[in-house]
DNA sequence: ATTAAGAAAGGACAATTGTCCCAATATGTC
DNA sequence: GACATATTGGGACAATTGTCCTTTCTTAAT
């Protein structure tokens, strides 16, 4: 739920410190509760998280805010709009102090054709993506509340204080209520 | 729910013209039904579909099955784990008579480094997968299974008859009684 | 200190979905 | 035709989850 990449954050911490591409890679923070990207608007730019947490979410027509994922440092976002050429599919928000690095769609470009490291960090980042999403949800549908906050859990032990119940819920894409429900029943199980 | 992809289709066609390329991607057919990548599995090849109608779906620990796309002309599977180094998170099963590509992951490699095109199209099929996966998942989670019904029906107005009741149940999630209930719902409806 | 705003928790009831089971209808085989 | 075997459809009840609402407890602002 909590996706890290600190083997592409080190390769654009060490593309910051050539020359060539360091205005091409500019360090942005925001503090938490900041909205970096909005749903359905025009995507510039590409950003990797350096430093905090970030939700990844998608509103749907009844209200309902769906969690993608969590994106802590290393993780990219906006890189998905260039290849289908479409709008903003989710909106980015910071749900910690957070810095980042942007970088230009047209100088991400650049260095997906000319960067060959940097080209297979992508191609393993965006597959990290695709299985990541479908080992989540299959599991997510296939069993219940409860035993899909204990592996949560298991993933994160001080999940509960990382992230908000509200936004645990919208990640299990189920109502607090049903979430305190769950919790209730594992403090019982103890 | 049905996946294509027809301008990587196109691509790996006309490599197929050239004979530096012919042996290395081979044609195949199998029969409906048929297993062709396990969960679990080492996977060598990557595959495309040229031809036919593919499930790519996750079992759980519970029994349930869970059908992640079906994979029409074009799409690409195996290539997950070229990045990601690790067994098949998914099976791949026909549900109809089907022709494919395959191409060894050595073969697949070089290709995304040699040929320009190609590694853009790979980039592109990747994208496109974790975008969709991520509109299809905040959807179903967010309405409920006559409303998700009714979403596919609207893609594939003729999905009965392209798709057995049980993987469409297994597509959204739910039983098959739970589907045939909202199936009843949205005959009334009318 | 007081008030307002908003998380957090849970009661009560409704809606949805799952489980288990049985009946009806193909489908293929001998 | 007779039989076994899937496939399909739905009844009855249980379990899960959602909706609505109230209460308590922080936290922040004035």
């Amino acid at each position: 739920m909590i996706r890290i990449n600190y083997e592409f954050l080190d390769l654009i911490e060490n593309l910051r410190e050539n020359p060539e591409y360091q205005s091409l890679i500019t360090a942005h923070n925001f503090k938490s509760g900041h909205v970096i990207l909005d749903q359905n608007s025009k995507v510039n730019n590409v950003y990797m998280v350096k430093e905090g947490l970030t939700k990844c979410y998608l509103t749907e027509d009844t209200g309902k805010d769906f969690i993608q994922e969590f994106f802590g440092p290393g993780e990219i976002f906006g890189e998905v709009e260039i290849f289908s050429e479409t709008y903003s599919f989710c909106a980015i928000e910071t749900v910690s102090q957070v810095s980042l690095y942007k970088i230009t769609h047209k100088g991400f470009v650049e260095l997906l054709k000319k960067h060959k490291e940097f080209n297979w960090l992508m191609l393993k980042s965006l597959a990290s993506k695709v299985k990541y999403k479908a080992i989540r949800h299959s599991f997510n549908q296939s069993h219940n509340t409860e035993t899909n906050l204990m592996r949560l859990k298991s993933e994160h032990e001080n999940i509960y204080s990382l992230i908000p119940k509200k936004d645990l819920a919208n990640y299990l894409g189920v109502t607090e209520r049903n979430l305190n429900r769950a919790i209730n029943r594992l403090k019982e199980s103890v």
